[in-house]
DNA sequence: ATCATTTCTTAACTTAAGTGAAGATTTTGA
DNA sequence: TCAAAATCTTCACTTAAGTTAAGAAATGAT
Protein backbone atom coordinates (compact mmCIF):
# COMPACT_ATOMS: atom_id res chain seq x y z
CA UNK A 1 0.00 0.00 0.00
CA UNK A 2 1.44 2.85 -0.93
CA UNK A 3 1.73 5.84 1.18
CA UNK A 4 -0.23 8.62 -1.40
CA UNK A 5 -2.94 6.07 -1.07
CA UNK A 6 -3.02 5.92 2.86
CA UNK A 7 -2.82 9.63 3.13
CA UNK A 8 -5.94 10.06 0.67
CA UNK A 9 -7.93 7.15 2.70
CA UNK A 10 -7.20 9.78 5.58
CA UNK A 11 -8.29 13.22 3.80
CA UNK A 12 -11.54 10.69 3.17
CA UNK A 13 -12.00 9.82 6.77
CA UNK A 14 -11.23 12.94 8.10
CA UNK A 15 -13.88 14.38 5.95
CA UNK A 16 -16.40 12.07 7.25
CA UNK A 17 -15.81 12.34 10.54
CA UNK A 18 -16.46 15.97 10.21
CA UNK A 19 -20.14 15.18 10.17
CA UNK A 20 -19.57 11.93 12.08
CA UNK A 21 -17.35 9.87 14.37
CA UNK A 22 -16.35 6.72 12.91
CA UNK A 23 -14.93 4.11 14.78
CA UNK A 24 -11.77 1.98 13.59
CA UNK A 25 -14.58 -0.44 11.99
CA UNK A 26 -15.80 1.83 10.05
CA UNK A 27 -12.86 3.39 8.59
CA UNK A 28 -11.98 -0.33 7.48
CA UNK A 29 -15.14 -0.64 5.88
CA UNK A 30 -14.01 2.87 3.76
CA UNK A 31 -10.85 1.67 3.04
CA UNK A 32 -11.99 -1.67 1.62
CA UNK A 33 -15.09 0.31 -0.33
CA UNK A 34 -13.89 3.41 -1.78
CA UNK A 35 -12.33 2.97 -4.90
CA UNK A 36 -9.82 5.72 -5.26
CA UNK A 37 -8.35 6.29 -8.86
CA UNK A 38 -5.47 8.73 -10.42
CA UNK A 39 -6.62 10.76 -13.37
CA UNK A 40 -4.47 12.27 -15.74
CA UNK A 41 -5.32 15.91 -17.11
CA UNK A 42 -7.63 15.99 -19.86
CA UNK A 43 -9.30 12.71 -18.80
CA UNK A 44 -12.60 12.04 -19.58
CA UNK A 45 -14.04 10.62 -16.75
CA UNK A 46 -17.36 10.83 -18.37
CA UNK A 47 -18.86 10.98 -21.66
CA UNK A 48 -21.64 12.09 -23.12
CA UNK A 49 -23.98 9.16 -23.92
CA UNK A 50 -22.43 6.60 -21.91
CA UNK A 51 -24.08 4.96 -19.00
CA UNK A 52 -22.60 5.07 -15.40
CA UNK A 53 -23.74 4.89 -11.44
CA UNK A 54 -20.86 6.38 -10.46
CA UNK A 55 -20.03 9.67 -8.44
CA UNK A 56 -17.16 11.34 -7.57
CA UNK A 57 -15.41 12.60 -4.87
CA UNK A 58 -12.15 14.89 -5.13
CA UNK A 59 -9.32 14.29 -3.13
CA UNK A 60 -6.50 16.19 -5.02
CA UNK A 61 -7.46 18.11 -8.69
CA UNK A 62 -10.41 19.66 -10.60
CA UNK A 63 -13.18 18.09 -12.62
CA UNK A 64 -14.96 19.69 -14.58
CA UNK A 65 -18.73 19.36 -15.72
CA UNK A 66 -19.84 20.59 -19.17
CA UNK A 67 -21.96 19.54 -22.13
CA UNK A 68 -21.51 20.37 -25.97
CA UNK A 69 -24.88 22.45 -27.51
CA UNK A 70 -24.53 23.91 -30.77
CA UNK A 71 -20.91 22.72 -31.01
CA UNK A 72 -19.49 25.04 -28.02
CA UNK A 73 -19.13 23.29 -24.27
CA UNK A 74 -21.35 24.86 -21.84
CA UNK A 75 -19.00 24.50 -18.62
CA UNK A 76 -21.38 23.81 -15.68
CA UNK A 77 -19.44 23.37 -12.70
CA UNK A 78 -16.01 22.61 -11.13
CA UNK A 79 -15.10 20.01 -8.37
CA UNK A 80 -12.36 20.85 -6.54
CA UNK A 81 -10.99 18.82 -3.19
CA UNK A 82 -13.46 17.59 -0.79
CA UNK A 83 -15.99 18.31 -3.28
CA UNK A 84 -18.39 15.44 -4.49
CA UNK A 85 -20.47 15.02 -7.61
CA UNK A 86 -23.09 12.64 -8.61
CA UNK A 87 -23.79 13.09 -12.39
CA UNK A 88 -28.17 12.94 -12.89
CA UNK A 89 -27.50 10.07 -15.19
CA UNK A 90 -26.73 8.03 -11.99
CA UNK A 91 -29.98 8.81 -10.34
CA UNK A 92 -32.30 9.07 -13.94
CA UNK A 93 -30.32 5.53 -15.13
CA UNK A 94 -30.13 6.86 -18.68
CA UNK A 95 -27.20 7.89 -21.13
CA UNK A 96 -25.14 10.83 -19.80
CA UNK A 97 -26.03 14.05 -21.18
CA UNK A 98 -22.96 15.72 -19.78
CA UNK A 99 -19.29 15.29 -19.94
CA UNK A 100 -16.88 15.14 -16.91
CA UNK A 101 -13.39 16.01 -17.01
CA UNK A 102 -10.02 16.49 -15.33
CA UNK A 103 -8.89 20.08 -15.33
CA UNK A 104 -5.66 18.92 -14.00
CA UNK A 105 -3.94 15.01 -12.86
CA UNK A 106 -6.88 14.30 -10.00
CA UNK A 107 -7.48 12.27 -7.69
CA UNK A 108 -10.56 10.91 -6.97
CA UNK A 109 -12.86 8.38 -5.14
CA UNK A 110 -15.45 6.73 -6.86
CA UNK A 111 -18.27 4.75 -5.42
CA UNK A 112 -21.41 3.11 -6.81
CA UNK A 113 -25.19 3.56 -4.97
CA UNK A 114 -25.22 -0.66 -4.59
CA UNK A 115 -22.22 0.14 -2.32
CA UNK A 116 -23.96 2.93 -0.37
CA UNK A 117 -26.95 0.68 -0.03
CA UNK A 118 -24.73 -2.14 1.41
CA UNK A 119 -23.05 0.55 3.89
CA UNK A 120 -26.49 2.01 5.00
CA UNK A 121 -27.15 -1.73 5.90
CA UNK A 122 -24.56 -2.23 7.88
CA UNK A 123 -24.01 1.52 9.29
CA UNK A 124 -27.16 3.57 8.98
CA UNK A 125 -24.96 6.42 10.20
CA UNK A 126 -23.94 6.62 6.70
CA UNK A 127 -27.07 7.06 5.72
CA UNK A 128 -27.37 9.99 7.80
CA UNK A 129 -24.10 11.52 6.69
CA UNK A 130 -25.32 11.38 3.25
CA UNK A 131 -28.36 12.67 4.05
CA UNK A 132 -26.73 15.65 5.82
CA UNK A 133 -24.73 16.27 2.85
CA UNK A 134 -26.79 16.55 0.67
CA UNK A 135 -28.94 19.27 2.40
CA UNK A 136 -26.51 21.17 2.85
CA UNK A 137 -25.89 20.91 -0.62
CA UNK A 138 -28.77 21.88 -1.67
CA UNK A 139 -28.29 24.52 0.25
CA UNK A 140 -25.74 25.48 -1.20
CA UNK A 141 -26.74 25.08 -4.51
CA UNK A 142 -29.70 27.37 -4.04
CA UNK A 143 -27.67 29.75 -2.45
CA UNK A 144 -24.90 30.03 -5.53
CA UNK A 145 -27.92 30.29 -7.65
CA UNK A 146 -29.71 33.29 -6.14
CA UNK A 147 -26.34 34.98 -5.95
CA UNK A 148 -25.86 34.39 -9.80
CA UNK A 149 -29.53 35.26 -10.68
CA UNK A 150 -29.23 38.61 -8.84
CA UNK A 151 -25.67 39.79 -9.97
CA UNK A 152 -24.32 40.69 -13.18
CA UNK A 153 -21.79 39.28 -15.00
CA UNK A 154 -18.49 41.39 -13.99
CA UNK A 155 -20.06 40.95 -10.55
CA UNK A 156 -20.50 37.28 -10.85
CA UNK A 157 -16.69 37.59 -11.77
CA UNK A 158 -15.13 39.38 -9.16
CA UNK A 159 -17.54 37.32 -6.54
CA UNK A 160 -15.52 34.28 -8.06
CA UNK A 161 -12.78 36.20 -7.67
CA UNK A 162 -13.04 36.18 -3.84
CA UNK A 163 -15.07 32.88 -3.17
CA UNK A 164 -12.90 30.74 -5.35
CA UNK A 165 -10.02 32.20 -6.67
CA UNK A 166 -8.09 29.40 -7.30
CA UNK A 167 -10.42 28.49 -9.87
CA UNK A 168 -9.04 32.02 -11.92
CA UNK A 169 -5.67 30.16 -11.86
CA UNK A 170 -6.51 26.75 -12.23
CA UNK A 171 -8.98 27.02 -15.16
CA UNK A 172 -8.11 28.49 -18.92
CA UNK A 173 -10.89 31.20 -19.37
CA UNK A 174 -12.99 29.66 -21.92
CA UNK A 175 -14.18 27.55 -19.76
CA UNK A 176 -14.55 29.75 -16.52
CA UNK A 177 -16.51 32.45 -19.39
CA UNK A 178 -19.48 29.72 -19.58
CA UNK A 179 -19.50 28.62 -16.01
CA UNK A 180 -20.25 32.89 -15.49
CA UNK A 181 -22.62 32.40 -18.66
CA UNK A 182 -20.89 34.81 -20.67
CA UNK A 183 -18.51 34.48 -23.72
CA UNK A 184 -14.61 34.66 -23.72
CA UNK A 185 -14.67 37.38 -25.30
CA UNK A 186 -16.17 39.23 -22.66
CA UNK A 187 -14.66 37.80 -20.24
CA UNK A 188 -11.53 39.13 -21.81
CA UNK A 189 -12.85 42.42 -22.19
CA UNK A 190 -14.45 42.68 -18.58
CA UNK A 191 -11.08 41.74 -17.33
CA UNK A 192 -9.24 44.67 -19.07
CA UNK A 193 -12.08 46.83 -17.90
CA UNK A 194 -11.64 45.81 -14.77
CA UNK A 195 -7.82 46.12 -14.63
CA UNK A 196 -8.49 49.70 -15.96
CA UNK A 197 -10.75 50.53 -13.20
CA UNK A 198 -7.96 50.23 -10.35
CA UNK B 1 -61.22 16.24 12.26
CA UNK B 2 -62.23 18.36 8.61
CA UNK B 3 -62.91 16.36 5.75
CA UNK B 4 -60.11 18.83 4.02
CA UNK B 5 -57.51 17.82 6.53
CA UNK B 6 -57.79 14.52 5.84
CA UNK B 7 -57.19 15.10 1.95
CA UNK B 8 -54.06 17.24 2.42
CA UNK B 9 -52.89 13.87 4.91
CA UNK B 10 -53.40 12.42 2.08
CA UNK B 11 -51.73 14.16 -0.85
CA UNK B 12 -49.11 13.88 1.86
CA UNK B 13 -48.54 10.29 2.25
CA UNK B 14 -49.42 9.55 -1.51
CA UNK B 15 -46.35 11.82 -2.20
CA UNK B 16 -44.18 10.25 -0.16
CA UNK B 17 -45.52 6.49 -1.18
CA UNK B 18 -43.68 7.23 -4.58
CA UNK B 19 -40.44 6.94 -2.61
CA UNK B 20 -41.44 3.95 -0.12
CA UNK B 21 -44.74 2.12 0.77
CA UNK B 22 -45.75 3.06 4.11
CA UNK B 23 -47.83 0.74 6.42
CA UNK B 24 -50.94 2.49 8.27
CA UNK B 25 -48.62 3.06 11.36
CA UNK B 26 -46.49 4.87 9.57
CA UNK B 27 -49.07 7.03 7.86
CA UNK B 28 -50.25 7.21 11.30
CA UNK B 29 -47.12 8.91 12.72
CA UNK B 30 -47.20 11.31 9.80
CA UNK B 31 -50.42 12.48 10.50
CA UNK B 32 -49.70 13.23 14.31
CA UNK B 33 -46.75 14.79 13.33
CA UNK B 34 -46.69 17.66 10.72
CA UNK B 35 -48.35 20.34 11.47
CA UNK B 36 -50.64 21.44 8.45
CA UNK B 37 -51.80 25.10 8.61
CA UNK B 38 -53.51 27.37 6.73
CA UNK B 39 -52.05 31.21 5.53
CA UNK B 40 -53.47 33.48 3.51
CA UNK B 41 -52.50 35.43 0.15
CA UNK B 42 -49.64 37.94 1.37
CA UNK B 43 -48.39 36.32 4.83
CA UNK B 44 -45.00 36.51 5.48
CA UNK B 45 -44.20 32.95 6.73
CA UNK B 46 -40.77 33.62 7.30
CA UNK B 47 -38.81 37.29 7.99
CA UNK B 48 -35.67 38.42 7.56
CA UNK B 49 -33.60 38.70 10.70
CA UNK B 50 -36.04 35.72 12.16
CA UNK B 51 -35.08 32.60 12.86
CA UNK B 52 -36.75 29.13 12.96
CA UNK B 53 -36.27 25.82 12.15
CA UNK B 54 -38.85 24.66 9.96
CA UNK B 55 -39.31 23.18 6.59
CA UNK B 56 -41.85 24.06 4.24
CA UNK B 57 -43.95 21.47 1.98
CA UNK B 58 -47.09 23.16 -0.27
CA UNK B 59 -49.99 21.38 -0.56
CA UNK B 60 -51.87 23.83 -2.07
CA UNK B 61 -51.11 27.48 -3.24
CA UNK B 62 -47.71 28.83 -3.96
CA UNK B 63 -44.85 30.24 -1.53
CA UNK B 64 -42.08 32.75 -2.83
CA UNK B 65 -38.20 33.35 -1.54
CA UNK B 66 -36.95 36.52 -1.81
CA UNK B 67 -34.53 39.08 -0.04
CA UNK B 68 -34.08 42.87 -0.36
CA UNK B 69 -31.27 44.42 -1.49
CA UNK B 70 -30.76 47.76 -1.73
CA UNK B 71 -34.21 48.47 -1.37
CA UNK B 72 -35.64 45.78 -4.22
CA UNK B 73 -37.06 42.68 -3.79
CA UNK B 74 -35.04 39.91 -5.19
CA UNK B 75 -37.14 36.46 -5.77
CA UNK B 76 -35.18 33.81 -5.94
CA UNK B 77 -37.55 30.33 -5.80
CA UNK B 78 -41.19 29.78 -5.92
CA UNK B 79 -42.66 26.62 -4.57
CA UNK B 80 -46.20 25.39 -5.79
CA UNK B 81 -47.98 22.14 -4.72
CA UNK B 82 -45.96 18.64 -3.56
CA UNK B 83 -42.72 21.14 -3.41
CA UNK B 84 -40.61 21.75 -0.26
CA UNK B 85 -38.60 23.81 1.15
CA UNK B 86 -35.56 24.40 3.77
CA UNK B 87 -34.69 27.67 4.05
CA UNK B 88 -30.72 27.94 4.70
CA UNK B 89 -31.18 29.37 8.48
CA UNK B 90 -32.50 26.39 9.36
CA UNK B 91 -29.29 24.24 8.60
CA UNK B 92 -26.95 27.30 9.52
CA UNK B 93 -29.39 27.86 13.21
CA UNK B 94 -28.41 31.77 11.63
CA UNK B 95 -31.24 34.42 11.42
CA UNK B 96 -33.08 34.19 8.15
CA UNK B 97 -31.77 36.14 5.16
CA UNK B 98 -34.52 35.41 3.37
CA UNK B 99 -38.26 36.29 3.58
CA UNK B 100 -40.84 33.23 2.45
CA UNK B 101 -44.31 34.68 1.66
CA UNK B 102 -47.41 33.08 0.05
CA UNK B 103 -48.18 34.45 -3.30
CA UNK B 104 -51.64 33.01 -2.75
CA UNK B 105 -53.82 31.09 -0.03
CA UNK B 106 -51.77 28.18 0.69
CA UNK B 107 -51.81 25.17 2.76
CA UNK B 108 -48.35 24.28 3.73
CA UNK B 109 -47.18 20.74 6.11
CA UNK B 110 -44.67 22.70 8.31
CA UNK B 111 -41.62 19.76 9.92
CA UNK B 112 -38.79 20.81 12.09
CA UNK B 113 -35.82 18.55 12.66
CA UNK B 114 -36.56 17.77 16.03
CA UNK B 115 -39.51 15.76 14.47
CA UNK B 116 -37.68 14.28 11.69
CA UNK B 117 -35.01 13.03 14.35
CA UNK B 118 -37.56 11.30 15.97
CA UNK B 119 -39.14 9.51 12.83
CA UNK B 120 -36.02 8.87 11.57
CA UNK B 121 -35.39 6.98 14.62
CA UNK B 122 -38.62 5.05 14.62
CA UNK B 123 -38.53 4.49 11.05
CA UNK B 124 -35.26 4.32 9.48
CA UNK B 125 -37.08 4.12 5.77
CA UNK B 126 -38.06 7.73 6.36
CA UNK B 127 -34.76 9.01 6.40
CA UNK B 128 -33.68 6.83 3.36
CA UNK B 129 -36.55 8.42 1.42
CA UNK B 130 -34.99 12.65 2.78
CA UNK B 131 -31.83 11.13 1.42
CA UNK B 132 -33.14 9.95 -1.89
CA UNK B 133 -35.54 13.33 -2.28
CA UNK B 134 -32.62 15.38 -1.33
CA UNK B 135 -29.77 13.64 -3.64
CA UNK B 136 -32.67 14.46 -6.27
CA UNK B 137 -33.36 17.94 -5.32
CA UNK B 138 -29.78 19.13 -5.84
CA UNK B 139 -29.76 17.14 -9.04
CA UNK B 140 -32.90 19.47 -10.20
CA UNK B 141 -31.27 22.52 -8.25
CA UNK B 142 -27.95 21.90 -10.30
CA UNK B 143 -29.58 20.86 -13.83
CA UNK B 144 -32.31 24.50 -13.16
CA UNK B 145 -28.97 26.73 -12.35
CA UNK B 146 -26.96 24.79 -15.74
CA UNK B 147 -30.09 25.49 -17.98
CA UNK B 148 -30.07 29.19 -16.50
CA UNK B 149 -26.24 30.19 -17.31
CA UNK B 150 -26.63 28.53 -20.89
CA UNK B 151 -29.14 30.39 -21.64
CA UNK B 152 -30.01 34.40 -23.01
CA UNK B 153 -33.03 36.20 -20.35
CA UNK B 154 -35.33 35.63 -23.12
CA UNK B 155 -34.49 31.82 -23.52
CA UNK B 156 -35.22 31.91 -19.99
CA UNK B 157 -38.80 33.53 -20.32
CA UNK B 158 -39.21 30.93 -23.06
CA UNK B 159 -38.31 27.94 -21.18
CA UNK B 160 -40.14 28.89 -18.26
CA UNK B 161 -43.54 29.14 -20.22
CA UNK B 162 -42.83 25.67 -21.05
CA UNK B 163 -41.60 24.37 -17.88
CA UNK B 164 -43.97 26.27 -15.65
CA UNK B 165 -46.67 28.12 -17.35
CA UNK B 166 -48.42 28.08 -14.12
CA UNK B 167 -45.97 30.60 -12.75
CA UNK B 168 -46.69 33.08 -15.53
CA UNK B 169 -50.23 32.85 -14.53
CA UNK B 170 -50.26 32.94 -10.74
CA UNK B 171 -47.07 35.53 -10.14
CA UNK B 172 -46.78 39.42 -10.21
CA UNK B 173 -44.40 40.03 -13.68
CA UNK B 174 -42.08 41.77 -11.07
CA UNK B 175 -41.64 38.76 -9.15
CA UNK B 176 -41.22 37.15 -11.97
CA UNK B 177 -38.74 39.41 -13.88
CA UNK B 178 -36.07 39.11 -10.58
CA UNK B 179 -36.64 35.30 -10.66
CA UNK B 180 -35.49 35.48 -14.13
CA UNK B 181 -32.71 37.41 -13.25
CA UNK B 182 -33.94 40.57 -15.03
CA UNK B 183 -35.74 44.16 -14.42
CA UNK B 184 -39.01 44.67 -14.55
CA UNK B 185 -39.36 46.84 -17.38
CA UNK B 186 -37.18 44.38 -19.27
CA UNK B 187 -39.49 41.69 -18.91
CA UNK B 188 -42.61 43.86 -19.70
CA UNK B 189 -40.69 44.82 -22.98
CA UNK B 190 -39.41 41.49 -23.58
CA UNK B 191 -42.78 40.28 -24.12
CA UNK B 192 -43.89 42.87 -26.33
CA UNK B 193 -40.86 41.90 -28.69
CA UNK B 194 -42.43 38.09 -28.06
CA UNK B 195 -45.75 39.10 -29.08
CA UNK B 196 -44.41 40.71 -32.14
CA UNK B 197 -42.60 37.91 -33.12
CA UNK B 198 -45.43 35.35 -33.51
C1' DA C 1 13.92 24.39 -30.06
C1' DT C 2 10.30 24.54 -33.09
C1' DC C 3 5.89 23.90 -34.97
C1' DA C 4 1.05 23.00 -34.23
C1' DT C 5 -2.60 23.58 -31.29
C1' DT C 6 -4.94 25.78 -27.85
C1' DT C 7 -6.10 29.79 -25.55
C1' DC C 8 -6.51 34.74 -25.14
C1' DT C 9 -7.00 39.53 -26.81
C1' DT C 10 -8.59 43.31 -29.61
C1' DA C 11 -11.65 45.83 -32.62
C1' DA C 12 -15.88 47.31 -35.01
C1' DC C 13 -20.46 46.58 -35.14
C1' DT C 14 -25.17 44.69 -33.47
C1' DT C 15 -28.43 43.68 -30.09
C1' DA C 16 -30.66 43.65 -25.84
C1' DA C 17 -30.68 44.76 -21.00
C1' DG C 18 -30.25 48.64 -17.39
C1' DT C 19 -31.87 53.31 -16.03
C1' DG C 20 -34.86 57.10 -15.07
C1' DA C 21 -39.13 58.91 -15.68
C1' DA C 22 -43.90 59.22 -16.82
C1' DG C 23 -48.17 57.52 -17.39
C1' DA C 24 -51.65 53.53 -18.08
C1' DT C 25 -53.92 49.72 -16.11
C1' DT C 26 -55.36 46.57 -12.61
C1' DT C 27 -56.27 45.24 -7.95
C1' DT C 28 -57.56 46.11 -3.27
C1' DG C 29 -59.81 47.83 0.61
C1' DA C 30 -62.60 51.28 3.01
C1' DT D 1 -68.09 52.29 -5.84
C1' DC D 2 -64.29 54.96 -5.80
C1' DA D 3 -59.76 56.30 -4.50
C1' DA D 4 -55.28 54.58 -3.24
C1' DA D 5 -51.95 51.32 -3.98
C1' DA D 6 -49.83 48.03 -6.68
C1' DT D 7 -48.51 46.50 -11.00
C1' DC D 8 -47.46 46.96 -15.81
C1' DT D 9 -46.10 49.49 -20.07
C1' DT D 10 -43.66 52.73 -22.89
C1' DC D 11 -39.98 55.88 -24.21
C1' DA D 12 -35.38 57.82 -24.81
C1' DC D 13 -30.94 57.13 -23.56
C1' DT D 14 -26.78 54.47 -21.64
C1' DT D 15 -24.13 50.52 -21.03
C1' DA D 16 -22.39 46.07 -21.63
C1' DA D 17 -22.76 41.64 -23.76
C1' DG D 18 -23.05 38.96 -28.34
C1' DT D 19 -20.96 38.38 -32.94
C1' DT D 20 -17.56 38.08 -36.41
C1' DA D 21 -13.09 38.15 -37.55
C1' DA D 22 -8.20 38.56 -37.18
C1' DG D 23 -4.15 37.97 -35.03
C1' DA D 24 -1.14 37.51 -30.61
C1' DA D 25 0.40 34.71 -26.87
C1' DA D 26 0.93 30.54 -24.40
C1' DT D 27 1.23 25.59 -24.20
C1' DG D 28 2.33 20.95 -25.54
C1' DA D 29 4.47 17.41 -28.29
C1' DT D 30 8.08 15.75 -30.97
Amino acid sequence: MNPNFIKMKNILCDFIEQFVPLTEDEKNVILELDVIKYFKKGTLILKQGKRTSESYFVLKGCIRVYYILDGTEKTTEFFTELEGYTPPCVLSNQPSELYVSCVEDSIIAISKPNMAEEVFKKFPKFETVCRILSEQLIVKSQTNFADFKTSSPEQRYLNLMKERPDLIQRVPQYQLASYLGIKPESLSRMRARIVGKK
